[in-house]
This record gives structure tokens, C-alpha cells and sequence, in this order.
DNA sequence: GATGCCGGGGA
DNA sequence: TCCCCGGCATC
């Protein structure tokens, strides 16, 4: 419920403005928005060895203690975590340093890649946008160059560590190669650069964690379950879960004649997909906003 | 006029 | 189910 809020709290007047992609990395980074230091160039592959693990959140990662470019091979679990390293944050001047998994009942940030088939969680972005980059994208995979085309296709999970590692231990702790079927990656001979990928939300985590924990936050939610799912796209201001899906069948369940003009939302004030890249970059559009419904991604 | 998106329809 | 678009409300 705090993971909510604290998202819900980014409400960066200059988002719109600066694109929601800048905004992404700009809100990890952010002191005001960022529940903890974690942005995009402090992800790129953890050099220093991590410190002894400590906490309760830290006995999950005891799962990886691999590089990212080795994680990227092998996810018999899909799920794969590093950086125990406390986070600090600045508030007020003042150095804060927490574990973000301890202030949010040890809900944890995965990066889940969203491409169709693919269901690979990585615990940095650098890592998922690497993955996404080299697999889906099939570009150069030492390249760090990034045209931020990744940002699309994949989303945050919130995974409760606790749950989660309860239920990893669940699973059979035995060889890799038992563990449930790899992941299938989609082969890719179309072309990527205007192939969106469809998400098809379906809960993976279901398989090997706790789904009941995790929040799924997707920038192309459109086509998936509402449920459980909370279109946090990233780093632009949101609300608490479905707040729009839910008026809407809310609205529809409780006058079933068709609707009067009063019924209609009100317009937001986020700028949506449209204001933001406009008509010429049509194709950077959220789903919905391509077929002309409520955006998805800038939501209010 | 521009924008957001509901409702409807075609493939 | 996916996708597009007419048309209306809102800004």
C-alpha cells in the first residue's frame, strides 16, 4: 500500500514536459520522487562485490550472486536479485540511508520484460533493457547506446521478498535444469522496430512467486487484466491502482442506460501520449492512445 | 482549434 | 481480439 502511494506521489510538474521517458530516469534519481537512489547509470553491471547480507531482504539475493551479463543466461527461476546494497536518499539535506525492502514490507522492484513469451525478471533496469536490447532487439549488446526504445517494453513488478523467497524455498531447490521450462523467447525475424510486442500480461509471476504480492506496472497495460495490474508507467504521475478502470465499470455497472454527457471524465491535466510526442511520432504512443481510447500511459 | 476518449464498426 | 475512426466533450 506504501508502494502505491510513493508512486502515486510522482508528481513532477515538468514530467509531462520533459517526456516520460526522461522522467524515468530522472524520478529514480530524483530525491523529491525516487523511493532510492537507483537510476539507470548506477545499474550498469555492479562492480563492487556486494556486502555481507544482513537483513531479511538480503537472504533473497542470495539467490544471484552473478554479474548482470551472467544472470541474463541463466534464470531457471526468473527471478534473479543483487544489489543488497542500502539505498540512501537525500531528504531534507539529510543523507537517509534504508533498505527499501524493509520500509515496504520487503517489496522489492523487479524489471519484468514484457515482450510476448519472454517472462524475464531482472532486478535492475540496466539489466532488463540489456536483455531487452540484445534479445528482442537483437542490437549490439556491449552497446550501451540506448534510444530508450527498451523503456516500452518492459515494466516494474513489486515483489514481496518475503513471500517471494517463502516460495522459492517451496520450489524444488535442486538442479537448474529441472526447474520448470526455460523461457521462451520469441524468435525474431520481423522487424522489432515497429513490431510491438503484445503484452500479454498473464501473471507469470503466478508461476514462481506469489502473485498475490506482486504489482505489476506496465506502460502498455491496455490489453491486459486490470486486476492486480497498475498501469505505473514510469516516472510520470499516477494514482492508485485502476483508479480509471474502475470509475469506468463503475459508471457503467451502476447506470446501465447509456451514459449522459455528465458521466464523461473529465479531461486530465497529464499530457497524454498525443501532447507528448505528437502526431508525427504516432508510433511511440501507448496502445490506447494509438486507438484513440484513455491513454494508458499518462494516466491522471 | 487541439486534445482526449467513448462508442461503434471493420478485419 | 485487434485496430481504426467518427464524433463529442473538454480544454
Amino acid at each position: 500500500m506504501g508502494v502505491i502511494c510513493l508512486f502515486g506521489v510522482m508528481q513532477g510538474a515538468d514530467l509531462a514536459g520533459k517526456g516520460w521517458k526522461e522522467s524515468l530516469s530522472a524520478s529514480y534519481s530524483s530525491s523529491t520522487s525516487g523511493n532510492w537512489s537507483w537510476d539507470a547509470s548506477d545499474q550498469s553491471v555492479p562492480s563492487t562485490p556486494s556486502p555481507p547480507l544482513s537483513n531479511d531482504a538480503g537472504k533473497s539475493f542470495l539467490l544471484s550472486s552473478q554479474s548482470d551479463d551472467n544472470i541474463e543466461e541463466t534464470e531457471s527461476t526468473h527471478f534473479l536479485f543483487e544489489d543488497p546494497i542500502p539505498r540512501k536518499r537525500k531528504v531534507g539535506g539529510q543523507v537517509v540511508a534504508y533498505e527499501k525492502t524493509d520500509l515496504l514490507n520487503s517489496m522489492k522492484v523487479m524489471f519484468k520484460c514484457l515482450w510476448k513469451n519472454c517472462e524475464k525478471v531482472l532486478s535492475t533496469s540496466s539489466g532488463i533493457q540489456r536483455h531487452i536490447r540484445t534479445v528482442h532487439l537483437g542490437r549490439n549488446g556491449d552497446s550501451d547506446y540506448s534510444d530508450g526504445e527498451e523503456d516500452f517494453y518492459y515494466s516494474e513488478i513489486e515483489v514481496n521478498m518475503d513471500t517471494l523467497s517463502e516460495g522459492l524455498s517451496n520450489l524444488t531447490p535442486t538442479s537448474p535444469t529441472t526447474s520448470g521450462p526455460a523461457p521462451v523467447f520469441p524468435v525474431l525475424t520481423c522487424d522489432v522496430s515497429r513490431s510491438e510486442p503484445t503484452h500479454m500480461i498473464h501473471t507469470p509471476l503466478s508461476q514462481s512467486a506469489p502473485s498475490a504480492l506482486c504489482h505489476i506496472r506496465t506502460d502498455h497495460a491496455y490489453q491486459g487484466p486490470m486486476t492486480q495490474i497498475r498501469t505505473v508507467s514510469i516516472g510520470e504521475k499516477r494514482q492508485p491502482v485502476n483508479h480509471t478502470t474502475v470509475s469506468k465499470t463503475h459508471t457503467n455497472t451502476t447506470s446501465t442506460s447509456k451514459p449522459t454527457t455528465g458521466t464523461r471524465k473529465p479531461r486530465g491535466e497529464a499530457k497524454k501520449c498525443r501532447k507528448v510526442y505528437g502526431m508525427e511520432k504516432r508510433d511511440l504512443w501507448c496502445t490506447a492512445c494509438r486507438w484513440k481510447k484513455a491513454c494508458q500511459r499518462f494516466t491522471d
